[in-house]
DNA sequence: TTGATAATGAAAACCATTTTCAATAAGGAG
DNA sequence: CTCCTTATTGAAAATGGTTTTCATTATCAA
C-alpha cells in the first residue's frame, strides 16, 4: 500500500508525476478518470463517472472508481462536495489559471447547482485573511474551504406554495 | 400530511407556536428533540440525539428523531452539516443574539470541529453583499449559506507523516 | 368525549460507499 | 526483454446511515 499522505496539494509536476511520485501506479482507468474530469462539466456523481468512463473503457469497475477518487481528493487534486442529495460530487480542482475558481449556488428542493465567480476574488481576499487567523489561532494547518449558498432557484421559487 | 413549505426560517413565535402554525402536532419525542438541542454541545449526529433523548424519554425511536429533525431543517429551526464523516449533524440555528453566530473549522484527518466566532462579522457583512448580488443575478430566493475551513488540527498536524 | 388523521416505533428496505479476496498488471531490477 | 514484487483491479458481499412501510397510538379541534 503506498503511502496516502504527505502529497499535499500544489505542486508543478503533471498528474503522472505526481502520482508517481507518491508511489502510485498510473493505470488506464486512472488515466480515463482523470480525462473525464478534465474534459466534462462541474460536479460530477462517482457514477456519472463511471458511467462516462466505461462507454470508452468498459472494464473500469466502479469500485475503480471510488478508490480513485478517494485518492486524488486526498492528493488536492480533486474536490469532494456534498450538495444534500445524497451522493457526493467531484470536480477536478483549479488549475493556476485563476478564472476557474467558483463557489457554489445550491438549491435546496431540486438540488441543482450552479457555480458563480462573480465576487470571488473579494471572497477569496477576505478568506485569506480569515485562514491565517484561525490557522494562528487554533493550531490549525488549514488547506482548503467551501462557501456555499442555498436557496430556491427561480424554477422551485415559482412552485413553491406561497 | 402537513404541509412541509412555507414555513421558513424567521418568525417571532415559539417553537410550538410555529410548529402548530404549520399544521404540526406538538409530541413528546418533539418536545424532547428540541430540549436536547437547546441544551447540548453543538453538532450531533441522530443518533447522538437519540441516545440523549432516550435517556430520559426511552420510548422514543430513531425513525422519530431523523423525522423530526427533518422537519426541523425545513422549517429552518435546525441546521444540517456534513463533516465528511459519513453521518450528518445537526445544531439549532442561533436565536436573537448576534454572538451565536458561528462557522466551523474542520480536521480532515480526525473530523474534529471547532465552532469560530472571531472574523464572523466581516465575513457575514461580506456574505450579505454577496447574497444579494447572487439572489439578483441568478433568480435565487438565497435563505442560507455555509462557510468551512478544511486542514489538519494540531494533533493531526503532529502525527502526520513529515 | 369523540373522530379524523398526524405521528409513532419496529422492522424491513434502500442505496451510496467500503471491504474482501483472488486474479491481474505496472514498472523497477537485472 | 523478462521476471518478480506488489499495487491495482473487478465482482460480489458487507456496511451503515437514512428512509419506507405499515399497523398502532396519540394529538387536538370540534
Amino acid at each position: 500500500m503506498p503511502r496516502m499522505d504527505g502529497c499535499g496539494p500544489g505542486g508543478p509536476m503533471g498528474w503522472r508525476g505526481r502520482f508517481k511520485g507518491c508511489g502510485y501506479r498510473m493505470t488506464t482507468g486512472r488515466e480515463a478518470i482523470l480525462d473525464i474530469l478534465t474534459v466534462s462539466e462541474k460536479h460530477l456523481s462517482a457514477e456519472d463517472i463511471y458511467r462516462k468512463v466505461t462507454e470508452k473503457y468498459p472494464g473500469v469497475g466502479l469500485t475503480s472508481v471510488y478508490r480513485t477518487l478517494e485518492i486524488l481528493s486526498n492528493m488536492g487534486i480533486v474536490y469532494k462536495f456534498d450538495f444534500g442529495d445524497g451522493r457526493a460530487r467531484y470536480e477536478l480542482a483549479e488549475g493556476s489559471k485563476k478564472p476557474d475558481h467558483h463557489h457554489h449556488l445550491v438549491c435546496t428542493k431540486c438540488k441543482r447547482v450552479i457555480d458563480y465567480t462573480e465576487f470571488i476574488d473579494e471572497e477569496v481576499e477576505l478568506l485569506k485573511k480569515t485562514e491565517k487567523g484561525l490557522s494562528k489561532r487554533y493550531n490549525f494547518a488549514i488547506n482548503n474551504h467551501l462557501i456555499q449558498f442555498y436557496g430556491l432557484c427561480g424554477k422551485c421559487k415559482a412552485e413553491s406554495p406561497k
